[in-house]
DNA sequence: CTGAAAGCGCTTACAG
DNA sequence: CTGAAAGCGCTTACAG
């Protein structure tokens, strides 16, 4: 007696809810075969003869059957679910390190959950709501990470891959760019054609890039002798870029080279150079760091350190699927160096060191 | 005898493969209550006593325990996941979209599964995928969408919503900027301020976007008396529109106002015009059509049609949720009206008719 | 308010 | 190669 009125309620539900999604019993039924076996031409074809692969295939494509990913996740205890969690999309370079994602996990067959999260906002809540779904791998790009995405990322077996930021003590893999090479880099070359005057605009005081492209700049700068570099907030924004960029000129003795911490902040320098009529590069060389496909525009032809985002991307999928499959990943940092593109907005002497 | 060598099995895999990932069971059993209760107070709270909720709060903060997602999707038959669907995240307006839709239906409590084409890549084998994992909702922007897709969004009761997108006869909600309509006001802004020689940048010759803005513009034109537009095709980016602009500017009798089929496309043109040294707007007038933050930078300074973004997106979302409670959604549509902004990239007069 | 049990739609060890 | 059945971790109708 219990079962017939569940049954019939049940049955109700499925009209109703169902959605009319057919499932492998329904398959099973009219192919004259059992359920297991309709699951297994679906997960592990060789497991049936051919004659029954044929049969089942011809019914599954008649009903328009296709498996339930959900049911297959619980059973199997793995959701081919990547969870991306993301501040800011819209600040450009960001789209493109998604896209990218999305393309090479969605060809490896995974799928992508993604969490976005205001620029202040706690990555914590958004990181839990990932795990309840199961995810089999977490990338963090760029989100402040506070401590206690530390800890949660430590009491989970679930592979945690940061993108481009780093946390000490974290037990996540890294893959960066080598924001502190890139400093250097820009801090030579800019030396090597005779600056006098140098700037730093920065970016988010707490981002792990902006802390390394600023230490790596001054770091250079000190080793040969320079002392007294200018320096404003920016906040990895087109108007933090230009307003920084206006103080710097309206100084006394404004500098004749800017370092932006992105290239975003480097245009909107740019532009707050040209609106006060100085000439670029003659008078001011301005250098960004990125290379987005905004920084080959004739309007700007900025001079950038190319960040080298598909091996970063490429290695940052290799090494969250390789873990995926070790239950015990350990901790691990990859850093790919940058590459200066020279441009027209520096002043910079050809002849490279 | 088939039961305890089981249990034994699934002991061991519950040790290697559940991520040390706590249970209702488990934490039903530290509180001395049913697993149902357990269910209750993730659930429905109201069911269960104040001092029950209390005591079984307490033990799953201790151990940490989340509810399984996956596993109550399957028992509800809602997975509380909405697809996306988007080509070219990289086209500047489109992480906008998607950044406003992830956290608008976060704060819902709705999950994106995001899913990404190349520009010439089928939707179809996208949106299998998608149904695959039993999305609640699917939203596709900008997709070119074949009769497939239309004919998929027809057999399933999954609520499709097409966003800025729309395809004749399909069962599904549109929600689009009225383009027909910003093209009409592009062509009566250039006309009102006494521009001779008009050209159209296009983009993508299969975008409905393009379509109708093309129209709207060529309409209104000609009911104006203004024959012998210019056209070029461009693609919505950056390169196609410095090019087509070239090509117009090399005419012997070039265009004085270029109407653009998008913000990125117009960029490239003024870029362009500027490179051949022409002056803007002295010259030459051009207009886009997204307003994108980047064109309101000084560099560009944009005049452009302005896309209720926001609006769009809050339509899209109250429709797409409306559909999903109820199973007998209908296809609607909802046009929203653009706005003309004026920058300085076009020599407009100011008084509106 | 609470528990026992069926069910969601798969996978897979076991037995043939 | 195939089927019967337990199990994945929840929800919820039913009975108390």
């Amino acid at each position: 007696m219990p079962k017939s009125p569940k049954k019939l309620t049940s049955n109700r539900r499925a009209l109703a809810l169902n959605n009319g999604r057919v499932t492998s019993i329904e398959v099973a039924r009219r192919a004259g075969v059992s359920q297991s076996t309709v699951s297994r031409v679906f997960s592990d074809r060789n497991l049936v003869s051919q004659e029954t692969v044929d049969k089942v295939l011809r019914v599954a494509r008649q009903l328009d059957y296709k498996p339930n990913a959900i049911a297959r996740s619980l059973s199997n205890r793995r959701t081919d679910l990547i969870g991306i969690l993301m501040a800011e999309i819209t600040s450009p370079f960001y789209p493109y390190v998604l896209e990218k994602f999305s393309q090479r996990l969605h060809d490896l067959g995974k799928r992508v959950l993604l969490f976005t999260t205001g620029p202040h906002e706690d990555a914590d809540s958004v990181l839990q709501h990932a795990l309840q779904y199961q995810v089999d791998g977490l990338i963090i790009a760029n989100i402040t990470l506070t401590s206690g995405i530390v800890k949660e990322s430590l009491k989970y077996r679930t592979p945690v891959l940061l993108f481009n930021r780093y946390v000490k003590g974290a037990r996540a893999m890294t893959v960066v760019c080598d924001n502190v090479a890139g400093g250097r880099l820009v801090a030579d070359a800019l030396l090597d054609s005779g600056h006098q005057r140098l700037a730093y605009i920065a970016g988010r005081p707490e981002a792990s890039t902006n802390v390394d492209r600023e230490a790596g700049f001054m770091e250079r700068l000190a080793e040969r002798g320079y002392v007294g570099t200018l320096r404003e907030q920016g906040y990895y924004t087109y108007e933090s870029g230009y307003e920084a960029c206006r103080r710097l000129l309206k100084l006394s003795t404004p500098p004749d080279g800017i370092f932006c911490a992105n290239d975003i902040t480097a245009m909107g320098a740019l532009d707050a150079a040209r609106d006060l009529g100085i000439k670029i590069p003659e008078q001011l060389s301005v250098i960004g760091f990125d290379d987005i496909p905004a920084a080959a525009w004739s309007a700007y032809s900025l001079t950038t350190v190319r960040q080298p985002v598909d091996q970063m991307i490429e290695s940052s999928v290799a090494l969250l699927l390789e873990s995926m499959e070790q239950p015990n990943w350990k901790a691990t940092a990859r850093v790919i160096p940058g590459e200066l593109v020279r441009r027209g907005s520096a002043r910079l002497t050809t002849t490279v060191v």
